[in-house]
RNA sequence: GCCCCUAUCGUCUAGCGGUCUAGGACGCGGCCCUUUCAAGGCUGAAACCGGGGUUCGAGUCCCCGUAGGGGCACCA
């Protein structure tokens, strides 16, 4: 950086519902930042709508951030330097600095009520204009003011967009942008409930909170102008901007919570994604690791600690990605490989237990190394195991035992000979049964796949299971020479 | 309607004027391995939006189209 101001970026939510999957990605960029840069990772809570404003809300952002492990120096919940990090407790200084602009000419009161700015905007628009208001309350003077107050009528507070200059200000990620007044809104900074609006309450957080870099979504880009032109009213030093790209649903346009359950980080936690594995994705999406193996291939497997050692801002993709469900999925299945069985038992544990499964850990780490490499998302664990703890599994019916060229009477014989060989080991471990039944299809003359395939539907009740003997040996004998012996009764 | 941003395989991306007969990944096809399903290995198909410039030379720079995205609230 070509300024000695230390490095210090936030993450600035709305607690207005679920944490976006988007937001994340934001958030993710600005702690890779700020790790890149030594720098600090500031959480801010955007609350001034009271009206949209939720509850629960912010112990999901919280949560949701958490998981992922985007975890900031500064917030809400553990303080800092600069707080309270909650907007709608810092509303006295949006109020100053909103009256400080008007007594020096560079915004205004506005007295419209909604009714009369739906009109206004209306009108505009009929005339082919920009919808928005069209600066009228400009004309008013001090005493106009003083009457209106009399009368009672609550005002707004808007910026003075001064109209026959241009804006320009430099995008780190996109280059210079610049932008004729005269097609800025004079945009309300301070509503008629005393409360700010974005344009104010989050410059005015950044210069008090000596905010270095701005990292947001480009569905700013628009409004940054007034960002800049109110910097330069206030006198502060400006921050630099970055705006990066949006996340787009793969059928085209913003990814919406209305519309699209991945919208939400929630949809990833309790559909059996690796916070690791959609950080990682996060970061190939807008942003390229760049890091070569041996082979010469992309390394597209790294954490997100990997990636802040190189981070490079000015580096991010400047096209709108869109969301690529399947690729995660892969990457998904990556990570799960990564991990070992002690920590995939303990993280499939849950997901088991939501099922109604009776399991253990115990249990689960023998079951571990059978679905590790079979897996994408850990809810499949459920599916391609869950037989395992269940106490009985339906007896498939003979189409589905009997493989393909083989007939029922040599069907038979395999679920026999698999039988009578499997009650006469002296124990029931892999290997034993192994060298019981490795010979078994040549001993009939068939194929291994014909000679396996009907001993895995009557054992497991499935056509699909991890490998059949470590499946036996949790099953216990027991139940499996039950199992085979109702399976040869069918036929 | 007006303003802004963007434009390489289906998708995510590399490419920062010559080394591009455009590289990697996901997905897709084939082969191998294999008790099913996966995983793994090898391999194949697949892209520079269009038109003008600039230049000895353009995927790379400029302009115009076109397309996509974003914005135009007393929401953020």
């Amino acid at each position: 950086m070509s300024e000695s101001r230390p490095v210090r970026v936030r993450f600035a939510p709305s607690p207005t519902g679920d944490l976006h999957i988007g937001g994340v990605r934001t958030a993710q960029f600005n702690w890779l930042f700020a790790r890149r840069h030594g720098g600090k990772f500031i959480l801010r809570i955007e609350d001034t709508d009271q009206k949209r404003t939720q509850d629960q809300s912010l112990s999901g952002i919280l949560d949701g951030l958490r998981w992922a492990g985007l975890l900031w120096d500064e917030g809400p919940d553990i303080g800092g330097d600069y707080g309270p990090y909650i907007q709608s407790q810092r509303l006295a200084h949006y109020q100053q600095w909103a009256h400080w602009l008007v007594d020096h000419g560079k915004a205004y009161r506005a007295y419209e009520t909604t009714e009369e700015l739906e009109l206004i905007s209306a009108a505009r628009k009929a005339n082919g204009l920009p919808p928005g208001y069209d600066r009228r309350a400009r004309q008013l003077t001090p005493e106009d003011w003083a009457r209106l107050d009399a009368e009672g009528k609550p005002y707004v507070i808007r910026l003075k967009v001064p109209l026959d200059e241009e804006t320009i200000f430099e995008d780190m990620v996109r280059g210079t942008i610049r932008v004729k007044n005269d097609t800025l809104q004079d945009a309300v900074l301070l509503k008629a409930d005393g409360f700010p609006t974005y344009h104010l309450a989050h410059m005015v957080d950044d210069h008090l909170m000596a905010i270095s870099h701005v990292i947001r979504a480009e569905e700013w880009i628009p409004s940054t102008p007034l960002h800049v032109i109110l910097y330069q009213a206030f006198g502060w030093q400006m921050p630099h901007f970055c705006h990066v790209p949006v996340i787009l649903h793969p059928s085209g346009g913003k990814i919406s919570k209305r519309k699209h359950p991945e919208a939400a980080i929630s949809y990833f936690i309790t559909g059996g994604y690796l916070p690791e594995a959609v950080t990682n994705f996060l970061c190939n999406v807008g942003w390229n690791y760049g890091k070569t193996d041996d082979k010469g291939e992309e390394i597209q497997v790294f954490t997100k600690e990997q990636a802040a050692e190189i981070f490079d801002i000015t580096r991010v993709t400047q096209t709108g990605t869109k969301f690529d469900v399947v690729k995660l999925k892969w990457l998904n299945g990556e990570w799960i490989r990564t991990l070992t069985d002690e920590d995939l038992a303990r993280r499939m544990l849950p997901f088991f237990e939501a099922a109604g499964l009776a399991v253990t850990l115990d249990v689960l780490l023998k079951v571990a190394p059978l679905v590790k490499e079979r897996m994408k998302l850990l809810t499949e664990a459920v599916e391609m195991a869950g037989f395992l703890f269940r106490e009985d599994v339906p007896t498939p019916a003979p189409s589905v035992l009997i493989p393909k060229g083989l007939t029922a009477e040599t069907t038979r014989a395999v679920l026999q000979l698999a039988h009578d060989s499997l009650a006469a080991l002296p124990d029931f471990a892999v290997p034993t049964q192994e060298a019981a039944l490795r010979g078994g299809a040549e001993q009939l003359g068939i194929k291994t796949g014909q000679f396996f395939n009907p001993i895995r539907a009557a054992v497991t009740g499935q056509t699909v299971s991890p490998p059949l003997f470590e499946v036996m040996e949790i099953i216990g004998r027991e139940k499996v020479l039950l199992r085979l012996a109702r399976a040869i009764a069918t036929l």
